[in-house]
DNA sequence: ATATTATATTATAATTTGGTAATATAGTAA
DNA sequence: TTACTATATTACCAAATTATAATATAATAT
């Protein structure tokens, strides 16, 4: 494999790395309904103040997602250009292991 | 949230997870080009057998790929539908990324 | 100025993940 | 049978990730 290869991967695993993590692909699917200041964020996960700040501070640093303060509240948004498309191609491979498991089921 | 969608996530975050390694995403992209066997993929990776041989059940565990045995040799082949739709989701972001630091260096 | 509110940051402890060496398994060959 | 080869599994330690509590910051209000 060639070096320039190697750190190509490295940077998609960081990518994919910010977004594997259910409450930040959560946060994700939340900011496709439109920008939300993190008080609402905050209250639609029910988690504490400090955890999903640190999530979405980690969204941030990747470009997953956008800040914008007014007055005291920041204002998060989607940077994210391809959710459809994306989760629809993993949902594809949870569709998939759910028939296997199935089919292993009514072999029994 | 709904609870229903908390393990949706949970089960989305653990196929991203299971994607999110360099070596791993090497593997995938190598499958790309068709069906390898283990040893095949330990020479492209440069990498130790048993570390190669971990990533690779992770990567079957998680229903990524999948296996066939031919005598001594397992083969490994791409169950990921979608590679190129998902990949150039994730470059979309790393070229954005790119541009904002070019962007911030620019100002100096 | 002080108080209040929204958000960020830091320190810490628990858990998970990653790499390696050693060992195990399973297929083939002699 | 014994030996050999390809791959998998295990045990171990180091490093990274996570959640929480405590503290800090920055904007506004009094």
């Amino acid at each position: 494999m060639k070096p320039v290869n190697k750190q190509v991967y490295k940077y998609r695993a960081e990518i994919l790395k910010a977004l594997a993590h259910p409450l930040r692909l959560a946060i994700v699917d939340y900011l496709g309904d439109g920008e939300k200041c993190v008080c609402d964020i905050i209250d639609y996960l029910g988690e504490k103040q400090s955890n999903v700040s640190r999530h979405l501070s980690l969204l941030r640093q990747t470009g997953i997602v956008d800040t914008r303060k007014e007055g005291l509240n920041v204002y998060y948004s989607l940077k994210f250009p391809c959710t459809n498309n994306f989760f629809s191609c993993v949902d594809n491979i949870l569709q998939r292991q759910h028939e296997e498991k199935k089919a292993v089921l009514k072999q029994l």
